[in-house]
DNA sequence: AGCACCGTTTAAACCGGTTTAGATAGACCT
DNA sequence: AGGTCTATCTAAACCGGTTTAAACGGTGCT
């Protein structure tokens, strides 16, 4: 019943050679015969063995595994679209090299930081994807004190030692504003996310530089965290105005489906009363009444490209370049269209 | 620069013992004289020497992790509210305990199985969280083949060697239907997941028994997914019965939301023509519009359950007891109401 | 004094790999 | 024949813990 995997010793002795050259021929390292190489692949084949990744990290000191920590509240965390397609992809590419994915999951505040600490003194993991990443982000100081090394998802306004993956929202956010614009909205309202994060200021300014290039300002700028019950609260906020607006751009998908619930639940028709748009391009905003209209990414390649990058730095290259991806695109439904003045007449 | 981590040896020799005697007294392991071991706990102190999970692994082999393979495809994963709670629950359990969390993501089919072997071969995880779990489920037989301790969430239909958490859906299915009775209805409908998954079949029966108690039968049954996409198809084709439901319940509120978006698009009104009701309380349940009634479990606790359950297993325990929490709680909202004959009379 | 016995402590093996220094052998050169 | 070189391979140390067998020193007993 030899039911115990096979070590590196079995197949030495198996292939009649010692344990390191064992170990040579595995690693394709120079300096052994082809015949005996050939040898002891061979009796590795027999055997079935597989290195112990245990003993190997204790060896060359690495874990074989990516860290992602998530600052999140676990309801606001819930139903976020980024972060699933996000895994696959860094999955994808590290089930090929043999590692590991290690979650952690966190709340908001002294917790994060304790994420990181534990992740880098358990070294549980050679690297971490550094992601929602915010203003003068306090994690790139913590990182690099830790020796920690990581990629961030998005480029930090400071300078950062770690290589950057970017998938720029500018573009989508403008693609938003003209197509609202083009429709013959003059009154638009936005629901931006917490201005603490990078991705939500980015969002905010490339809404407002392209109002500004259209010759248009924002009828009024909500700020909100990106949670369906702050969508409802701000929608009401801007519903309520004395010259409330006729079309409003919502930072994220589950802000803009909350706040079309709010708008009819207040009694106005989508689109015909108000133009509504999102951003993530979620399941679920296909299939919402009216169809949402909102800006796709592909959180898939951002997780495979985050990987690669992030494996590099792992592996020891210097100077790793920025890695930039195809920027979101405009996914057009029917919760956009003619402001009520110039479309179909306002109710009575 | 000794920037190096202390290791156990240098807790030795600091406190003039050998590294035998250390390991001892940081485990507390018996037959070191008292003055000794708080001689070893100060040196280890002063020292801030934190044990190597990578030599503790080879030693005692053991990985000091847990793992969670989801199997989906990751369009489906995208909004799944379950998981991002779920694993917030499991990593309570686990970093109190110095332990990590291994997440793989695997596409449906071969790669499943591929994952679990993957995870085991490598060592990876001291045990696996079994979700999703399905009728006659193979992953029972795999685990068991492979020697990896497991939890099951949900209660198997076979024999299995593993403990099950059990978070019985059935109580809340019923009060679904209990609650729609009340209000009137007789013609209910349901769209339900996918037969292979055991909590999907729970579901299903535990709606017809109790529609069957009530002396009902229901108007139809649909089979479906869990997707948006799925549940718009079921309900579209629902509402072209020629005896339409007053009241569909589904399976989650992914297909509950969307189907409302259906009904909601051939010019129905919810719930004065259609009563709606979901399953699991997301996020936006709560503020799409109208507000989806829907029954509410605790993921958190499943979690929190099921880690410290497969911990029991992994620490050798024998005969672990399965765990039952709290069963699902009906939510009402507005998406439910009298049918149209009762209440508000139907549009012209 | 000799012995058994106890509580305490240590030395060394071990987990399964990697890596370095050195051994071995044959080829080639003078 | 003796010496240098190179190619090939091995022995042993090492990573940082755990664990076992044995050593140690002191007590109490006969």
């Amino acid at each position: 019943m030899s039911k115990q995997r096979p070590t590196i010793a079995d197949v030495a002795q198996r292939a009649g050679v010692s344990k390191g050259a064992v170990s040579f021929a595995l690693n394709g390292r120079p300096g052994l015969a082809r015949a005996t190489v050939d040898k002891i692949l061979a009796a590795a084949d027999d055997l079935g063995w597989r290195p112990s990744n245990r003993a190997r990290s204790l060896s060359v000191s690495k874990a074989f595994a990516l860290g992602l920590v998530i600052t999140r509240d676990p309801a606001v965390l819930s139903s976020d679209p980024f972060f699933p397609a996000f895994i696959a992809g860094v999955e994808s590419v590290l089930s090929s090299r043999g590692q590991a994915l290690v979650l952690q999951v966190v709340t908001a505040g002294e917790e994060e930081e304790a994420g990181y600490r534990r992740l880098a003194q358990d070294a549980r993991v050679d690297g971490v994807f550094l992601s929602d990443l915010r203003h003068d982000d306090p994690r790139i100081a913590l990182l690099t004190e830790l020796g920690l090394p990581a990629v961030t998802l998005n480029r930090p306004d400071g300078t950062s030692p770690f290589p950057a993956v970017i998938l720029d929202d500018r573009p989508g956010t403008a693609a938003v504003v003209e197509h609202l614009v083009e429709l013959g909205h003059t009154r638009i309202a936005h629901v931006a996310g917490p201005p603490a994060f990078v991705h939500a200021t980015a969002r905010s300014t490339a809404l407002l530089s392209t109002l500004a290039a259209a010759g248009l300002e924002p009828v009024a700028v909500e700020t909100s965290d990106f949670t369906a019950a702050g969508g409802i609260e701000a929608t009401r906020r801007l519903l309520t105005l004395s010259q409330p607006p006729t079309a409003i751009v919502y930072a994220n998908d589950r802000m803009a489906i909350a706040g079309l619930g709010a708008a009819q639940a207040a009694g106005l028709t989508v689109p015909d009363d108000l133009s509504i748009a999102g951003f993530d391009d979620s399941e679920l905003a296909e299939y919402v009444h009216p169809g949402l209209t909102t800006v796709r990414a592909d959180p898939f390649a951002f997780g495979e490209a985050a990987a690669q990058t992030l494996n590099l730095v792992v592996d020891g290259a210097t100077d790793v370049p920025d890695v930039e991806l195809p920027p979101a695109q405009l996914v057009v439904r029917r919760s956009t269209g003619a402001p009520p003045s110039l479309g179909s007449p306002s109710p009575a």
